[in-house]
RNA sequence: GCCGCAAUGGUGGAAUUGGUAGACACGCUGGUCUUAGGAACCAGUGCUUUACGGCGUGGGGGUUCGACCCCCUCUUGCGGCACCA
């Protein structure tokens, strides 16, 4: 080789040059060519950094900077979402208070971030533990409190014994229970955090009311240039169901029980009614004959774990309350049965049971012998009894809706109903309140006092931010029955903002979501401490690209989708979107297995970006796959990318600015330009990549390289190995200026254009041989070029020729048959 | 159980979206240079066959002159939801 390149001398070098020219802060007053680029903040540990995080921002930076060559003002703020639990847990174990871990941590990573090369603008960094920060979130809790968005209310909450806190739905997810899990085989509800198991428990909490917005929120997924995959799991986590509800009479008391379905068309065969144990007309419902019957079966509901109500191949099991309740439309008595196949948390916790037309009802029915009244069919004809047929179809045994469709019918009743007043159409969805509160410490305290004569008040802007106490004592038994902020006598006791009284704060943190479900606003105005938000610079808003890990799909993507809404109703917003096109970068793996410390099998970018450098690294991950895909590390196929920036090297060192290069070389290197402008415009890293390699395979073989092939190669490698291509440019063009003032090549698409092509030919579809033709020339040439090549003519002689298929400048096909 | 996504050489992956399957890279084999090579470079490399040829994009079927690509069906893997009425 001809020049040996230093890649970590180099790389330290370019760093501090983009450093002192502040060329990675954007020109904010120039809206028209922005690009607000946005990969998902980190949680800094204070490990190292992993293959994950150089895969989520080497990739995008690339992007970032090829969009730079084309002329965008790029905005790429980096920042760290740094309240949470790992360095309160860590303060417990060794003291440290969370502050000072996590400054101490912040600085290390931002050492590390910086090694990667990225375009971050570092002036407009954001902490979310910074009170200047969190002041801002608090502001956005009492924006909500205001109006009439953040609510408290005491519900049956997750509670994670573990991390001692709540969680929010969204934060509880299903695992598959282990073998030394108490229901082998089957699944258990967990902490996202830690997977242990939650428990249910009666506590007043904050919440923030999403489901307001659960129609827009669902609406708006349409329009989104968003992975299809995300906007499935975010339209079922919503959960909208269609259908009616319906207010039954208890027979012989003045109680009336509504519920929810999605069929009203088979009211008629609603032959009885469940209640959830924790339904609370239960109590008043029971006669005294059961009541202790009804006690047991509630005891026995509440002590069973999740595990053992969500086996889902259990029996079903309930009990009798004694009372009836009245089917309105055929004045029919229907039992009220109790059990824990109806769900308290789902539309309000009854339902009518349609036996024939509902598996679980049907099951429920037979076990109980209970009356089974068929009520639709496939075509309105009675079916064999003792089946259950829970299609749409054909009503029968229905009085005036027999005959008519299932949707037709369910138009009448709901009509009926709302005549009647007895209910009507309803729309019920899966999504509840978003959960905020928090038993711990290292978070955003919620800015309300509670004051006994004026209730829960909320703190004045003027006093904001509510900073974190530091007189906390972290213990490991804190968390039970009392939030850490409790413990602050300091911190709690404050007047009441409205009557002055001596009133308490509320102990309680702000989930940290809250705090990520708003950071994208804040980054162009991270410098601005007079309000959460300048209008001139939301004109950045919404973020052009924002790319993280898929597995925020339900959390963090849908809460900054419902923050950004209700801003918008608040007047500070003139968008209803945060994000306009969303990408979830793959997973890197090791054998097959995601990284994990405790599988031992984690790849630390260290010891690659010590021997070839953090460009050849970044290119290399780049190259593995899609960007979307992520794959299976490999230490052996680094080389492969080491060797192509070597021979890359080595060729822009034979530059001679008096030669001309041959036609076909020009010409690759006009297609090189056009095909890999195209592939890192779609984010197509790994192709763009191999297009360069191929260029680079046919220019290493020439002895001169004119001087327009040598530009064009470093600067098509530019967004990929940008330090490199730094050090290339400046040491073959002796420039002053960074490549990246530099524009993207442009090519001449009249010398892509090929005048001579091969083209196949087949005889069959089978493909038997190849002609070369001059571009667009006339099919009776080409056929009989085709016609007369050997291994074509012994076909046409064995058989008659039936039909000539010849497309254009691609193929002829030639149909033999005996 | 329901919904979504995927399956291509020894490996990671390409394929202008219905037109020469396997680009590019790893690995492997052979070679050059070297005291040495886990360096660098060159050549070869889907399977099968001495060859002509045959076979080949998870399995089976279909549409078509022609299918990795479209349709049906099955298998396997991944992700999500899961007694949601």
């Amino acid at each position: 080789m001809d020049q040996d390149i230093n890649y970590i001398e180099i790389e330290k070098k370019w760093q501090s040059k983009w450093a002192e020219s502040h060329s990675h802060s954007p020109n904010f007053t120039n809206l028209e060519d922005k690009f607000y680029c946005l990969t998902m903040f980190s949680y800094p540990s204070g490990d190292k950094l992993h293959v994950g995080h150089w895969y989520n921002y080497g990739p995008v930076d690339t992007y970032a900077r090829y969009k730079k060559m084309n002329g965008a003002n790029v905005f790429q703020p980096q920042g760290f979402d740094s309240f949470g639990l790992p360095a309160e847990n860590y303060a417990i174990k060794h003291g440290i208070p969370p502050a000072k871990s996590t400054n101490l941590n912040i600085s290390k990573m931002k050492s590390q971030l910086q090694q990667i090369g990225a375009m971050f603008d570092w002036s407009n960094e954001l902490n979310t533990s910074d009170p200047k920060y969190y002041r801002w979130t608090q502001w956005l809790f009492l924006q909500l409190y205001k109006n009439g968005l953040a609510y408290q209310k005491t519900a049956p909450v997750n509670w994670c014994p573990s991390c001692k806190t709540v969680l929010a739905n969204e934060q509880v997810k299903n695992y598959p229970s282990k073998k030394d899990k108490p229901a082998p085989g089957l699944s258990y509800n967990g902490c996202d955090r830690c997977k242990t198991e939650v428990v249910k428990r009666d506590l007043k909490q904050w919440f923030f009311r999403i489901t307001d917005y659960a129609e827009e929120l669902l609406a708006n997924l349409d329009d989104l240039n968003w992975p299809t995959k995300t906007k499935h799991m975010q339209k079922n986590w919503i959960g909208k169901s269609v259908g009616a509800e319906i207010e039954f009479s208890v027979k012989d008391t003045d109680s009336k029980i509504s519920v929810f379905t999605t069929r009203p068309d088979t009211i008629y065969g609603a032959t009885y009614i469940v209640l959830a144990p924790e339904h609370l007309s239960v109590k008043e419902l029971a006669t005294s004959q059961n009541s202790a019957n009804i006690d047991a079966y509630i005891l026995e509901a509440r002590n069973k774990s999740e595990i053992e109500r969500l086996a889902a191949d259990k029996e079903k099991t309930g009990v009798f309350t004694g009372a009836y309740a009245i089917n309105p439309f055929n004045d029919e008595e229907m039992p009220i049965w109790i059990s824990d196949y109806v769900l308290i948390s789902y539309g309000s916790g009854a339902i009518m049971a349609v036996p024939a037309g509902d598996e679980r009802d049907f099951e429920f029915a037979k076990k109980f012998k209970l009356p089974i009244i068929t009520v639709v069919s496939e075509d309105g004809q009675p079916n064999e009894s003792g089946i259950c047929y829970s299609d749409h179809g054909i009503c029968l045994n229905s009085e005036n809706l027999n005959g008519l469709t299932s949707e037709d019918a369910k138009v009448l009743i709901c009509d009926e109903l709302k005549s009647r007043d007895i209910g009507g159409a309803k729309t019920q969805f899966r999504l509840h309140d978003w959960l905020i509160s928090r038993q711990r410490y290292w978070g955003a305290p919620i800015p309300i006092i509670h004051c006994d004569d004026c209730g829960a008040v909320a703190v004045h802007d003027g006093d904001l931010p509510v900073q974190l106490p530091t007189d906390i004592e972290f213990s490991s038994t804190y968390g039970e029955d009392i939030s850490p902020l409790a413990t602050s006598e300091s911190f709690l006791n404050a007047d009441c903002p409205n009557c002055n009284k001596p009133a308490k704060r509320d102990p309680d943190t702000m989930d940290t979501f809250v705090c990520s479900s708003w950071y994208y606003l804040r980054y162009p105005n991270a410098n601005i401490d007079t309000e959460a938000f300048d209008g001139s610079r939301l004109n950045w808003l919404p973020v052009d690209l924002y790319v993280g890990g898929a597995e925020h799909a339900t959390m963090h993507l849908l809460y900054a989708r419902f923050i950004t809404k209700a801003l918008r109703d608040f007047g500070f917003l003139d968008f209803g979107e945060p994000f306009k096109r969303l990408i979830h970068q793959g997973t890197i793996t090791k054998d097959g297995a995601k990284m994990s410390k405790s599988k031992g099998n984690t790849v630390s970018p260290d010891k690659f970006i010590e021997r070839y450098g953090s460009d050849t690294f970044r290119a290399y991950l780049m190259f593995m796959g899609p960007f979307d895909e992520g794959g299976d590390w490999n230490d052996k196929g680094i080389t492969g990318i080491s060797r192509f920036l070597g021979k890359v090297v080595n060729i822009c060192s034979r530059i001679d600015r008096k030669y001309t290069s041959d036609v076909s070389t020009i010409k690759l290197v006009h297609k090189a330009i056009k095909y890999v402008g195209q592939d890192l415009d779609q984010l197509k890293f790994n192709t763009a990549i191999s297009k360069l390699m191929e260029l680079s395979n046919v220019l290493i073989k020439h002895d001169s390289i004119d001087e327009f092939t040598v530009k064009s190669l470093i600067l098509l490698l530019a967004p990929i190995a940008p330090h490199l291509s730094e050090e290339l440019w400046s040491l073959h063009f002796n420039s002053d200026n960074s490549i990246f003032t530099e524009s993207w090549p442009i090519y001449n698409e009249s010398k892509i254009v090929d005048d001579e092509i091969q083209i196949a030919v087949q005889v069959n579809g089978k493909h038997r041989g190849n002609i070369r033709i001059e571009i667009n020339q006339n099919k009776e040439s080409v056929l009989g070029m085709a016609k007369s090549l050997e291994t074509v003519a012994k076909y046409l002689s064995s058989g008659n020729l039936v039909k000539e298929i010849y497309v254009p400048n691609k193929i002829v096909n030639l149909v033999v048959k005996p």
